[in-house]
DNA sequence: CACGACGAAA
DNA sequence: AGGAGTTCGTCGTG
């Protein structure tokens, strides 16, 4: 029998989870705590979680019982499970489901057991949308509310269930292919078939809207374009830049029945409204000025759509959160890889596109060689001497880029490339001025926003050939869907603590490999500043999703330290 | 009229 | 909490 002390929870009344890495059963227990909980924090070896109202509705919505998560939590946990904790899971994983949306006679109707409706009542943001109270209990709401009633319920704590329908849109003849135009044979994988089911479940109306979460590289497309052909309606499809909507339209041609002339492009001078539109969020939050209107929001209403898809669903700017709260009675489709936002819209996610239904975790894709295996390493380097004492009476701001363009970086990345001679290498980072000294130092070409479009087709083209082995560049890599696949990154530096900037930067390494499948990923970072810190932040993500980051002290670092050593 | 350059915006 | 990229509309040029 375990001690009690191996045990590898602690959690506190506050429902914040700590996972203390260093014990035996950590990665079976992480696991399971990635289907409830949000890292947060990472101090050495014990990694912070945290329980919210939020991961608990999305646990349960996929079937997860307040009992079992309880027990399951008692039996890993080092120390008696506090009651408050305890009491606070129960209290809301039980609020699911215990209001619903249904629509009946064409009424929008809120349902719901007495006491929960009682305690709405309190809400002057709830009650003002209803119409009228029935007889059997249940509120007839203003049907223009089904979107920023969810919201506000979902804020006030009880989420509601929406199975008030869908109108079904504008039938389309939608069929997959077996074989592709380039006459390669196309079939759904396990995964993607079982992601489209879950979106679709026939005969409810309680599906039909969510998000799915697959990793890079998983084909997050191809379960767009099934999910699509699975409903045959007219579609709207939503992404994030032009680049990805002319894939969205070749994908389209190359793997369904649609012609050319059925799927439009809806953005810069194209404005093409046809059963199939892909357009970008940038455009739908184009207005002439601060106090008009959105110029292209009648693209929600100019066709009867039956299916919106949101690719790069944590994308999702806020003003188009609001055109999706005037929507609800259209099923939505929620695409992405790392479904976390930095900016706390997280909510607006759940209430608006839908719950989380299907999350691939991608050590599973791994494990299936649906993707590469992908080493991630952390390079610690002490500050240059050229800079340390600029450093130390720079202001907090400045600080923070010293640390990130510390020139000591330099030397990890040329010992790297030698390490990982002719393989594909892409280098990244944040500071144009710090990239540009680099590509000068080591004769690699760099790629920028500012290089025009036709040498970045060269420079992929050259890249892909095997031409040219190393290439650096600047934050486009976090969007460039075109960007080829590598099978090494070495980050320089990246934005405050972003998780996803992380993962995308790793998506690049994702397309599976010959041979044995291996990638790697190192982040070099300034030991002892804020760099670290953030650097740690960074990693959340990729924690949750199983994956370890081993930590490597620079070889310089080993110098100065013999040499300390020596005198 | 087509196209590239430029500044603004979120 | 800041830097870089992207996209829009406009304006000037061939």
């Amino acid at each position: 029998m375990q001690k009690r002390c191996d045990k590898p929870l602690i959690v506190q009344s506050d429902l914040v989870v700590l996972l203390d890495e260093g014990k035996a059963d950590a990665g079976q227990a992480r696991e399971k705590l990635v289907l409830f909980a949000d890292a947060v924090r990472r101090a050495g070896a014990i990694h912070t979680y945290r329980i919210t109202p939020l991961t608990l509705w999305n646990a349960a919505s996929s079937g997860m019982d307040a009992e079992e998560l309880i027990a399951w939590l008692a039996s890993n946990s080092r120390y008696e499970l506090p009651l408050q904790a305890e009491s606070m899971i129960r209290r809301l994983i039980g609020r699911y489901g215990k209001l619903w949306l249904s629509t009946e006679g064409g009424k929008l109707l809120l349902h719901g057991s007495t006491s929960v409706m009682d305690e709405l009542t309190a809400h002057e943001s709830v009650i003002q949308h209803v119409k009228e109270h029935l007889d059997d209990g249940s509120w007839h709401l203003d049907e223009r509310c089904r979107g920023v009633l969810k919201q506000e319920l979902t804020r006030l704590g009880y989420p509601v269930i929406d199975r008030a329908g869908y109108h079904a849109g504008e039938e389309l003849e939608l069929s997959l292919r077996l074989r592709t135009i380039s006459d390669r044979r196309f079939e759904l994988r396990d995964y993607q078939q079982s992601a489209v089911e879950q979106f679709y479940k026939e005969g409810t109306v309680q599906g039909g809207s969510g998000v799915l979460v697959l990793p890079c590289g998983a084909g997050k497309t191809i379960v767009g374009i099934a999910a699509m052909a699975r409903l045959g309606r007219a579609t709207l499809i939503l992404t994030s830049n032009a680049t990805s909507v002319k894939q969205w339209k070749d994908e389209l041609l190359d793997k369904t029945s649609l012609q050319d002339s059925e799927v439009g492009q809806y953005g810069g001078t194209l404005k093409q409204v046809r059963p199939v539109t892909i357009a970008t969020y940038h455009i739908l939050t184009h207005r002439k000025s601060k106090s008009l209107p959105f110029t292209h929001m009648k693209l929600f209403t100019e066709r009867d759509w039956g299916l919106i898809i949101y690719d790069e669903v944590h994308l999702l700017p806020a003003p188009v959160f609001r055109m999706t709260a005037e929507i609800q009675a259209t099923r939505r489709l929620g695409l992405t890889a790392t479904l976390v936002r930095e900016d706390g819209c997280a909510e607006d996610v759940y209430s608006l596109i839908g719950p989380k239904q299907y999350d691939l975790q991608w050590k599973t894709a791994e494990a299936a060689a649906h993707i590469a295996a992908v080493a991630c390493a952390e390079i610690r380097v002490p500050m240059h001497s050229s800079t340390a004492a600029m450093y130390v009476q720079a202001s907090t701001r400045s600080k923070l880029r010293l640390a990130a363009e510390n020139p000591a970086k330099t030397q990890i990345v040329e010992q790297l490339l030698q390490q990982h001679v002719g393989k594909p290498t892409l280098i990244i980072g944040q500071y144009l001025n710090q990239l540009h000294l680099l590509a000068a130092k080591l004769g690699v070409p760099l790629l920028t926003g500012e290089v025009p479009q036709e040498e970045r087709q060269t420079l992929y083209g050259r890249f892909k050939a095997g031409e040219l082995s190393v290439l650096i560049v600047s934050k486009i890599a976090n969007f460039a869907v075109d960007l080829p696949d590598a099978a090494v990154a070495i980050q320089l530096s990246g934005s405050f603590g972003s998780r996803q900037e992380e993962a995308q930067r790793i998506g690049r390494l994702l397309r599976p490999k010959a041979g044995n499948n291996q990638a790697w990923f190192y982040t070099i970072v300034t030991d002892e500043t804020k760099e670290t810190e953030f650097g740690m932040k960074r990693q959340l993500f990729m924690l949750e999703q199983g994956y370890h980051y081993e930590r490597l002290i620079s070889p310089i670092v080993k110098d100065a330290q013999e040499e300390a050593t020596a005198q």
